[in-house]
RNA sequence: GCCCGCCUGGCGGAAUGGUAGACGCAGCGGACUUAAAAUCCGCAGUCCGCAAGGACAUGCCGGUUCGAGUCCGGCGGCGGGCACCA
């Protein structure tokens, strides 16, 4: 026993050896953290400081923290802790995504008021973040469903509005029948909703509507500028804003109908105009409702798509259906007259909802073709082709190629052709060279409680009006009744029964609220000045946007970051900003796997309900505790509490400390990459916890003071031992190597060479041969220091307790040290091991002096035995070599 | 279908075109212990060989190079994203 600090913890058996008492320590260090206020920050920092916000992704406080955030935390953490020794002024705060449907849930099925609930998961969840030991500022913490924040946030919505990026508009909406709301676009996955599952069902509805679509093009384009992000993520949203150039083409019908005298199509080649055989519409195009008023079958047909979800689609392997219509449209330059379909393959909500079809150079069109007897006329030749006897089979050419049988197109390319195809168009007014977008505008109204309202009133008289500045924020009622179905404010008694601002008459205030992904937009801006009575403060803002690193899961590619990167730009056009990129870094994080156990009956079983062992042929096997029942083990794959492959990460900190969690987490493979969490990785990482412990606690008796340290470093002895030499070589090169991985997010490269350091020190405890032991005790208190040093962005308490221990009659915090600087100089060493091949093969190695003549060193290699036989007395051809690395004989 | 990414021991992984397998996990042998745990020392890609040493090895086939896990071309497999997008 040392002293009260390792004194055995009476609620476990403690073993008879020295330990560090994590349980003791981590509570302490993050006391200390907060008595010093280490992580706080100035809203607006001092001119000339340089500065760094860390952010990590927000959590939803659904109660407990799982292993997913344990592993964005610590990433975030130690980019925070290095940044912070590195010199920078470090902005890392914390808040919650506090706003959403399950809130309500709970309410619905335990009587829990949303926001006791919500409150009540926050301050668990925060009790748990903090015992990670994060270096977080706390005090700039926040809830989205703080009237502080979401009143902000409405401000914000009316300069919007101001601006003309809110409308209110009547619009085809996904409706998820189990969540009783709209869903965006970006929330239907497989055509269900994304957090019910549920069917989605096609409604009509008046909503709110942000005008993302008027940044379609900058979005696309500052994606270039983002050198920081992942090329995938940026080539996600490149995919979701989906540009397309091409041209609307007006057809007329040869007959009107109902009135109506032209279809418009979007095509993206125009130049196979003289190729078409048909058009196509969607289901829900005007044409295809006018044919189904006067045709039964064709009313038949309609209704048959609107039915095919999705799934089945997806069962009938996406078979292309269609049906004639019997109206007949004129080609705008051949006057031919071609029939309009309805084909199922056409979207409504893409381009026009109408398409003329060229089987002979698009696969779907052509499939289309064949099916139903329809012309195939190619009117682009491949290069080398023969134009009278080229034909299309049962694929569509879709190359680039010369035109032919096109006309006055006939001769050109395909982008000259379509240049050309575009201007006779435009000659003609028959149609227009365009860009067309697969992003749409964002509609943000949900009918429910649990969110944002949406500031605005409607008057009979006055029509939409948006709430005063002086009556925000719209705070939501807190006597709700959530035993009818639907949105519970639209049936409060009272809530809604407002008097128009304008004209003083009764008005009925909005009851929709906003999807929670608007209160993840603009976050990371209100952390800079979190009690502003205004959404954020210029100053601030300015002096820390954008985030330099922001970190999280890859499942938020499109939506979030998407909808961020247009607030970002809202809030500049409102003279909220002055920066239009959230987010100047970004890294994407992997998920964090287990295990999964399956019992005899088949049922799941938690990882601690099982028993592990080793037969005989070295495979391992699994029983059920306490009995022998047999235990499949079954793939590993992302925890989920379905499957129960779940470790809570609350149990393996009580178990094994914070700092241990951390330690694996970041050791196990690179961040980008799932990991997957194994008890034995977490068992050696505590195991070298306790080692570090030991290293420095047995060996602090050794060294000398630290004054009495830097004097000896810089005496002559130093430079001589060679014991000494060795140590602090291994010394700096762990410098060198953990920053360069640091700064490239390779923690676990990182955590490989602490683990190389302390095995280093470790070999220098005893020596082998001569040494100076004054010498050495002063390069074994530097190795000490700089392990305690750097391996703190990763364990940081523990680094505090060994810093502690060296140093006992410093008072500072290795939280509030600089980083350690690598002396280049030191890394130099006297000799070097060479490879020595021969055309190539390994024959042997060679230890040489630095700076050695390439004579001596080309004589000592060909000595070798190994060397000479595999020459075998062949005249060497040429000599190569590689300083310091290797020397390649070629006979 | 299109677009990305990846493929290295039993496992996670490391490796500016220069000794492949660092470091860890699991395993094996030994020391300490009455015993176990903890700890310490050692072994460890595969095959041949008593050994010295050799052959084969980074999904497969080829190429560039004195030298390829790394660069180039082709093929295969796995994973991810998007998708009747006109």
């Amino acid at each position: 026993m040392n002293d009260s600090i390792t004194s055995p913890d009476k609620t476990a058996p403690e073993p008879a050896a020295p330990r560090y008492n994590f349980r003791a320590a981590e509570p302490r260090w993050q006391q200390a953290w907060n008595d010093r206020a280490c992580f706080s920050v100035p809203d607006v920092p001092p001119d000339g400081a340089p500065k760094y916000y860390v952010l990590e992704m927000f959590p939803y406080p659904s109660g407990k923290i799982h292993m997913g955030h344990v592993r964005n935390y610590t990433l975030g953490d130690v980019v925070a802790r290095y940044k912070r020794a590195r010199g920078h002024l470090v902005m890392h705060p914390m808040g919650w995504d506090a706003f959403g449907l399950p809130a309500e849930n709970a309410a619905r099925e335990r009587g829990t008021h949303p926001a006791k609930w919500t409150y009540a998961n926050i301050a668990n969840m925060r009790d748990e973040l903090k015992r990670m030991g994060l270096s977080l500022e706390w005090s700039r913490e926040f809830a989205t469903c703080d009237p502080e924040y979401y009143g902000q946030q409405q401000k914000l919505l009316l300069d919007f509005w101001k601006a003309g990026l809110v409308e209110r508009r009547e619009s085809w909406v996904n409706w998820d029948p189990v969540d009783n709301t709209v869903l965006a676009n970006e929330q239907v996955i497989d055509g269900r909703g994304w957090r019910s599952g549920a069917q989605v069902e096609k409604k009509k509805l008046a909503q709110w509507v942000l005008a993302i679509t008027k940044y379609a093009p900058d979005l696309l384009e500052a994606l270039g500028g983002l050198d920081r992000w992942p090329e995938r993520v940026k080539l996600m949203q490149s995919n979701w804003i989906g540009r397309s150039e091409g041209a609307r083409v007006r057809f007329a019908l040869a007959k009107p109908v109902d009135g109506t005298a032209e279809v418009e199509v979007f095509t993206t080649r125009p130049d196979t105009l003289f190729g078409m055989s048909f058009l196509a519409v969607a289901a829900e195009h005007p044409l295809a409702a006018a044919a189904a008023a006067r045709d039964a079958k064709a009313a038949e047909f309609v209704a048959e798509c609107r039915s095919m979800g999705t799934s089945e689609a997806v069962i009938e392997q996406a078979e292309k259906k269609g049906f004639d219509t019997g109206f007949r449209v004129k080609h705008p330059f051949t006057g031919a007259e071609y029939p309009v379909w309805i084909a199922n393959f056409v979207l409504m909500e893409y381009g026009t909802g109408a398409i003329f079809g060229c089987p002979a150079h698009d696969q779907r069109d052509l499939d289309f073709a064949r099916k139903y007897g329809l012309s195939v006329t190619p009117v682009v030749l491949p290069k080398g082709a023969d134009a009278a006897t080229f034909a299309v089979a049962d694929e569509a050419f879709t190359d680039d190629g010369t035109a032919f049988n096109s006309g006055f197109l006939d001769g050109l390319d395909v982008a000259a052709a379509k240049r050309g195809a575009i201007d006779a168009l435009e000659k003609q007014g028959a149609g227009t060279g365009v860009v067309n977008w697969r992003l749409r505008d964002w509609g943000v109204s949900r009918q429910r409680y649990w969110g944002c309202p949406i500031p605005f009133i409607h008057c009979d008289d006055c029509g939409v009006q948006p709430v005063p500045d002086a009556e925000l924020p719209v705070r939501l009622p807190e006597d709700v009744d959530f035993s009818k179905p639907g949105n519970p404010l639209d049936h409060h008694p009272t809530w809604k029964h407002v008097a128009c601002p304008n004209c003083g008459k009764p008005a009925r205030r909005e009851t929709d609220t906003c999807d929670t992904f608007v209160d993840s937009s603009w976050y990371f801006a209100r952390f800079c000045s979190p009690r502003a009575d205004v959404p954020v403060t210029k100053a601030a803002v300015d002096a820390w946007l954008p985030v330099d690193q922001y970190i999280g899961g890859i499942e938020h590619a499109i939506l979030h970051l998407l909808y961020s990167r247009f607030f970002s730009r809202a809030m500049k056009a409102t003279g909220h900003l002055t920066v239009e990129e959230p987010f100047a870094g970004l890294f994407t994080q992997g998920m964090v796997q287990h295990e999964s156990y399956k019992g005899a009956d088949g049922r799941w079983l938690y990882p601690e309900e099982v028993d592990f062992s080793v037969t005989a042929e070295g495979l391992r096997s699994a029983t059920l505790k306490g009995g022998n029942e047999p235990v499949t083990i079954g793939r590993v794959e992302a925890m989920s509490k379905s499957k129960r492959n779940t470790v809570d990460p609350g149990a393996i900190i009580a178990k094994y400390g914070a700092d241990t969690a951390r330690w694996f987490i970041l050791s196990d493979n690179p961040p980008d990459r799932d990991m997957e969490w194994t008890e034995s990785g977490v068992a050696g990482a505590y195991r070298f916890t306790q080692r570090v412990f030991r290293i420095v606690d047995e060996m602090r008796a050794e060294l000398p003071s630290p004054e009495l340290a830097a004097t000896i470093l810089s005496s002559p002895v130093a430079a001589t031992d060679r014991a000494t030499k060795e140590l602090r070589r291994a010394t700096h090169r762990a410098i060198k190597s953990v920053t360069e991985a640091l700064e490239t997010f390779a923690f676990n490269v990182a955590v490989a060479r602490l683990y190389e350091f302390a095995n280093a020190i470790e070999a220098a405890r005893a020596p082998s041969g001569q040494f100076d032991a004054v010498a050495l005790g002063g390069a074994k208190r530097e190795a000490l220091e700089t392990l305690a040093r750097l391996s703190a962005p990763m364990m940081p308490h523990l680094a505090e307790e060994a810093w502690s221990l060296l140093c006992p009659d410093h008072a500072d915090l290795v939280a509030l040290l600089p980083w350690p600087e690598a002396d280049l100089a030191l890394l130099v060493a006297e000799s070097v091991t060479l490879a020595v091949q021969v055309l190539g093969k390994l024959r042997a190695t060679i230890e040489v002096p630095v700076g050695a003549s390439e004579e001596s060193i080309f004589a000592a290699a060909e000595a070798e035995e190994n060397v000479q036989r595999a020459v075998a007395g062949k005249p060497i051809r040429k000599r190569i070599h590689v300083p310091g690395r290797v020397v390649n004989l070629v006979v």
